[in-house]
DNA sequence: ATAGGGCTTGAACCTAGGTTTAAGGTCAAG
DNA sequence: CTTGACCTTAAACCTAGGTTCAAGCCCTAT
């Protein structure tokens, strides 16, 4: 698929895209005879992924610690490189994972604060 | 209190706290005859506040926002506003829950059909 | 009275996360 | 064979959320 095609799909601009690619927060994309590049579908799922975790407050940096392209895994070259790598991602997902928790948690916590109409936040600004 | 003290108090930079009355996030403060800003104590609570909302992934503009119905004496926070942001966040980050684990499973997934020593595929670099 | 710490200001600087712009090359349609 | 939509690049620009700096004033202790 081409930049603007999965742009689209994504519901992302093409520069976020390029950006990204830059950062090195996506790979870097195959290129067409004609320069143009040539991503995979399942880019799309990834893209929404990190807007998403992103909306939460997660870094990008953060957010490609535990980036792993789990629907392309020809860049693994053996089982002993994969295996530590991949152990490695699953404790970064776990820790995302409970962070995510952790956050959830006291959203849950404020709301209940306010359905019980105490004071969250103090009358200071005024 | 000096700015000092607040800052000390809430665990937050002096840089920080100029930088948000700059910014219209807390109110200017009162000053002493030799020009030293004169905080309330109760700043340190809005501070925390502030910081708690922004772990949570709450932009400052968003968090003024809510603050601004403080000006209301009846109500703190005006859950009307704020009770909905806090449901949208709850919401993404559920969505962001499920897709971590989602990735979760499929990294196991892997990592399982490699310890049953299935061949990956070799070497396109990345 | 002088040294230190804390306070004041404005302005410069910084990182993150992008967007915009300029100057082009590509491709399909009419 | 030109028009328009798409693609390429590098570099400049932007906002958010601060920090750092320079120059100076205030306060307290020695």
């Amino acid at each position: 698929m081409k930049i603007g095609e999965i742009a689209n799909a994504a519901g992302v601009t093409t520069s976020r895209i390029r950006f990204y690619e830059r950062k090195g927060i996506i790979a870097t994309a195959d290129r067409g005879q004609n320069g143009y590049r040539d991503y995979p579908p399942e880019l799309v799922e990834l893209l929404r992924f990190i807007e998403q975790a992103q909306e939460l407050g997660f870094s990008l940096k953060e957010i490609a610690s535990i980036e792993v392209d789990l629907d392309d895994p020809d860049h693994i070259v053996s089982c002993d490189d994969a295996l530590p790598m991949l152990a490695a991602k699953l404790q970064a997902v776990d820790d995302l994972i409970r962070e995510a928790q952790a956050r959830k948690r006291k959203i849950e916590a404020m709301m209940s604060q306010m359905r019980d109409g105490k004071q969250v936040a103090p009358s200071a600004t005024n």
